[in-house]
DNA sequence: CCCCATTTGTCCGTATGTATC
DNA sequence: CGATACATACGGACAAATGGG
């Protein structure tokens, strides 16, 4: 199936785009690791100019579904084996996103929030892209 | 103290932008819910041309920093009162980013992650920016 | 090792639309 | 209504990283 940008619709083209790839994405069109078509072959394709399509992948970016790599090009961001993090009792756990230092020093993407877990007046912070957190089990 | 921008800095302007507008934030130059200045200011403040101004500003906004209103400006984000939600036993708590749709639905801006709290088969969605999790206590 | 084509990053300019005040 | 401000979208230019030869 083809699907075409309306650039008379209300919808932003851009935001046309980023739906048209994150849905062949899910719908597996994209395997993980896969890479996208560059940013002048999606020009090209669509018609757009390079505004609209770097919009389109930033969307994606900040939903954590693509990586890129300059000089390289977008790839589907797949999704890495979780570690299990069980919760001790009385633990408070709140989510947000890093600021580009944290996302550095815990070699995580754009588009992946961190979970800090507060115990007592101890907090640690979880990358939630590797990390699962668990009640214990009764 | 007066910042400056350094173009021939290895650090894109942009990013300098950012960490100056975010340590004043943080600073408490600029309160919560206080505009910051318009794009146009930033441009000649910085002497700065308006994709650094605005790729700047998308940074704090994906970190959950600030929240910009069209036609308004950029203000701080606020942290409002969180609702307190006890998690059951057996429960597997993920957070992502969530997609534009989502985003209308759970009626939360950019830069606000998602809690995914899933017990059984039963999975439900809580925005991170107005949810704290706990554990029980003993 | 260098060269080169590709690709993304950064930065600027302009124009138009639309929302706020 | 006008002035201000942000959103969208086009264009060009050069820098920097990648990858293949």
């Amino acid at each position: 199936m083809i699907v075409t940008i309306d650039p008379s619709s209300f919808e932003p083209v851009y935001l046309q785009l980023a739906r048209i790839l994150r849905d062949a994405i899910e719908a597996g069109e994209f395997g993980p690791g896969e890479k996208l078509p560059s940013e002048t072959r999606l020009c090209q394709q669509y018609e757009l100019g390079r505004d609209a399509v770097r919009d389109a992948l930033q969307v994606l970016r900040s939903e954590g579904a693509i990586v890129t790599v300059k000089g390289a090009g977008s790839f589907v961001r797949g999704q890495s084996a979780p570690e299990v993090v069980r919760l001790p009792e009385n633990a408070r756990v709140t989510s947000r996103m890093p600021t580009a230092d944290e996302r550095r020093s815990l070699g995580v993407g754009e588009g992946v929030p961190v979970f800090v877990v507060t115990v007592g007046e101890t907090a640690r912070v979880y990358p939630a892209d590797r990390t699962v957190l668990e009640t214990s089990g009764g």
